[in-house]
Formats: structure tokens, C-alpha cells, sequence
DNA sequence: GTGAATAGTTCAACAGTTTAACTAACTTTA
DNA sequence: TAAAGTTAGTTAAACTGTTGAACTATTCAC
């Protein structure tokens, strides 16, 4: 029974996130990638952020932040500016440039999201978006949990 | 009201798609990537199938698959077999050696979503596996009407 | 039998990732 | 306060995954 539900899940997942992305891809791509589009969106809602936090937020390395970072400056979408308290830390902003970039895919997003949820009663998608939710909320536990180990 | 909802949905699945990724990663990740136990996963299920298929299934250019497949079956994991009827056409099939890492990965996945499902209701999650099968389905029609265009 | 379609590969170019080694700056402490 | 340790970020090598275009080999349609 609980195999069963595990194995629905698995496939489902995967298939929805696969999905999912092809779709965002087809709005997006040919100005950004998915997780520059998602990169644009976190420092657009946070205003300035840090290369360690976003390291930390989207679970990887310093490293590979750098060079996505790297890439978005280079085409004038991000800018670094150094904090003159602690010269080691690097903030980032969006240049007008990668603002109206992200504006302009994030509304395409939103289309293609509200084409998608429209075709759900409203109580589902609520009830779905609570457990997806609280779902994020035990990953985020478990991952400390194993990190801590 | 709908645009809240909206923008709770993009925010919540790209946390959680990163999180679970994450830690799947780190459950399997020192023999296979992710993408290489779907592969395997989905030939294990299917007993065979080909390139052409599996693009599809994962929305990505045949091209891709070859690179991946080349990538496996160098390791020993994948076999590749013609069709003796028609010579253009390539089976797939696992390997003893991919059939037994699957299954060992499987095992480390399974317990990772079963640590994870049992902290929910059962008609909590059965609902919420229901949705996201809703979902998927809408995106798969989603992504017709789009290639139909 | 010729032309079109299909299955798959190859190649160049790129995005994203990890690991390890590194620079620079700040903090702790003996 | 000088030495040791920590923190923020970068660099470089090596790898996986991806696209798009050009290609081979085979089969299908008329």
C-alpha cells in the first residue's frame, strides 16, 4: 500500500517537474535559461543578495553560483558591488536590463501558470499548494537532519 | 487572489523539485546522477526501449540520449541491441550490473520518500498524489496544443 | 526505383555542477 | 598585537546534460 503510493509518487514527480520545465523553457529561452530566470526572480524579491546565500538557497556550490553569475554580468544583467563595511562580501543587484528581462519572463510565466491552476476547482489547488507547502518544509527539516549527521 | 496563488505555486514547486533533487542526489549520487536512475528506472519498467522513446518521455533531443546512453553503456549499465527486422532501431536494455545498481539505488530512493510520506495523513497525501496526476496530465495536453502551433 | 521519412550518431558550443586550490578580508585568541 | 583560524568569493580542471545542424543507414510510399 505505502510502496504504492511511493512509487506513484516518484513517477509523478519526476514527470510533472520534467514537464513543467519543457513549458517554462518554451516561454523563456531565448533570452534566459530556467535557473537564470529563477536566479533573476530571488535577487528581484530580495532586492541584494550574496553569492553564499544563493549557494545556500539553491543547494550548491559557491563555485557554480560564481559562474552563473559570471555569465549574467557578462551580458549585463547583474551587477557586483562590494559591501565597503566587509570587503570580502559581494552584493548582487539587477541592472535595469536584467529587471525588465525578469518582468518580462516572469509575465509569461504567470500566463502559462494561470492557464494551468484555472483548470482546478479552487479548493484543490489551495489544499494542493498547503501540502506542497508543508512538503517543502520536511525536506527543508530532513536536509538538516542528514547535514547534521 | 488568483495571481497570490500563482505566485505561491512557481515559488513552492522550484523549492521543492531543489530540495528533493538534493537529497536524492545525495543518496545515490556517488554511483549515478539523477538523471541516469530515471533513465535506468524507466528502461527497468519498460524491459526495452529505444532512443526516439526516451526523448520523448523526457523531452530532451535524441542527441542527448545518445550522449547519455554512450555515457552508461561505457560503465557496463546498458546494452544496445538492433532490431534484426528493422535494422534503424536500437533496443536498450539493462545490463545485470545496471539491473542490480537500480535496484540498490531504488531501495535508498524508496526509503527516502517513505521517511518523508509517512508524516503525512494518508488521505492527505493520496489527495495530493491525485492533483499532481491531474497535473501532469493537463501539462502533457498543455504541451500538445503547443507543439500543435 | 527514386524521393521522402525515420532511427540514430557525431560534432561544436554552451550551461551547470563538483572538487580542490587559491586570494583577500575579517575574527579569535594566546 | 601577531599568529591561527574562519569566511566570502574566485579560478581551473573535469565532468554531465543540452541544443542544433549535419550526417549515415535504413525503410516506406508511390
Amino acid at each position: 500500500m505505502i510502496q504504492e503510493l511511493i512509487d506513484r509518487y516518484v513517477t509523478i514527480s519526476f514527470q510533472v517537474h520534467k514537464k513543467a520545465e519543457t513549458l517554462i523553457k518554451r516561454q523563456i529561452s531565448n533570452e534566459l535559461t530556467n535557473d537564470q530566470h529563477y536566479i533573476l526572480r530571488y535577487i528581484q524579491q530580495s532586492g541584494s543578495c550574496t553569492s553564499t546565500e544563493l549557494a545556500a538557497v539553491f543547494d550548491v556550490n559557491k563555485s557554480a553560483i560564481t559562474a552563473i553569475i559570471n555569465r549574467m554580468a557578462d551580458r549585463g544583467w547583474i551587477q557586483r558591488t562590494r559591501d565597503e563595511n566587509d570587503r570580502r562580501i559581494v552584493f548582487l543587484t539587477l541592472t535595469e536590463e536584467g529587471n525588465q528581462l525578469y518582468l518580462k519572463a516572469q509575465e509569461k510565466i504567470h500566463l502559462l501558470v494561470e492557464s494551468i491552476i484555472t483548470q482546478f476547482e479552487e479548493t484543490e489547488i489551495t489544499t494542493f499548494i498547503q501540502t506542497f507547502e508543508k512538503l517543502a518544509q520536511i525536506l527543508a527539516r530532513k536536509k538538516d537532519e542528514e547535514m547534521g549527521e
